[in-house]
DNA sequence: AGCAAATAGTGACCATGGTCAATTTAAAAG
DNA sequence: CTTTTAAATTGACCATGGTCACTATTTGCT
């Protein structure tokens, strides 16, 4: 027989994402502590495992609640009229993504759901990026030879592609956002003679 | 003062790299413990972490040593003519990319280069990838408004997103080297109007 | 209320990657 | 050949994520 969730469970669950989120906004995220997050929280260590199956999944809890956030904001923009408006709404994502090495890579690593009935938080954001991107570029001045959901998942590809240049000491910090227009605009206007 | 490096360091290095390969031959990247590497090899754990800076260290080593393998098959090919052609050339990269989650998280984590002088065996795999991917497209009959690093670097993004695909449940095997053919379809190829 | 079943929480314990002061070995100097 | 010094090796030890048999609490039933 099944019975509801507890209010306690709730509590508790509530109380370990609070204290992992002090900490995080003190410390970032690659300094996190299972240690450290059970102790702010009063529960004993196996407690956090029987609320994340490991300490990513709290990590996934976590950023892909900011990257919602993010989505929300996006969301109310209205669709970009060219590469450089599209960039520019997406920028502070890709900021948020790439504040930590360490981030990104949780960032890949759930990007694309491990299973399907197994959905985390990430991969949902990837999902709805797709949607608020496919339905930007339905409706516009962008080439029309391919589908709109194609084209998202080639703007996500770029992105992908732009963030993981970034890391890389050769493309200086500011690099990313231009890269991605070139990207952008070779994928979205190809001027093919 | 300095010296030349002694033969025995080559040759316990060797020794690691070998036992190491032998255990993954037989149970897989993912399953590799540094106890079994040390045991195999004779030495104690401290030696292991005096030739590789960490376990991933070694992993881009051997993976990065297999990728080489197979760029060296892809560079006997000639440049191929359309999408199929240049996706067939590249796909048993990709399988082997992608023939275990964890293989594919190191590839990813290790595509970029950490610091520029400090480019690992995979990181130069990719360097190595774009160039023979350029040389390709510099020649031939795909479109020719972006250049062909430009292009090249499309290919790579592309290629990453196909396989980072392959591991959501949703898209079977065999539809990876089908995504990345629609992809580079579009990629390549644009009928812009 | 009192009992039984399901759920939540506990903390000692384990697995494994990684560190480091001490030791051994090889190469250069005298 | 001895001494000196740099390099290589060792293994006890640590850090940290994760497990699990046991205890505690809540819930539903009579």
């Amino acid at each position: 027989m099944k019975r509801a969730v507890q209010k306690r469970t709730l509590e508790t669950r509530a109380r370990l994402v609070a204290a992992a989120e002090t900490l995080v906004a003190d410390k970032g995220y690659e300094a996190l502590r299972v240690e450290e997050v059970v102790l702010k929280a009063g529960v004993a260590k196996g407690t956090f495992f029987a609320h994340f199956r490991d300490k990513e999944a709290l990590m996934d809890q976590l950023i892909g609640a900011r990257i919602d956030g993010f989505l929300d904001e996006i969301e109310t923009l209205p669709p970009p009229r060219d590469v450089a408006a599209l960039v520019a709404a997406i920028e502070p994502l890709m900021r948020f993504m790439t504040c930590e090495r360490y981030v990104f890579d949780i960032v890949l690593r759930h990007s694309g759901a491990a299973l399907t009935e197994e959905i985390g938080p990430i991969a949902s954001t990837f999902g709805r990026y797709d949607q608020v991107v496919s339905g930007w570029l339905a409706g516009s001045s962008f080439r029309r030879d391919v589908s709109p959901g194609l084209l998202a998942e080639g703007v996500q590809a770029f992105s992908v592609q732009a963030m993981a240049l970034h890391f890389c000491a050769l493309h200086s910090d500011r690099n990313m956002t231009h890269r991605l227009a070139e990207y952008l605009e070779a994928w979205l206007m190809p001027k093919t003679t």
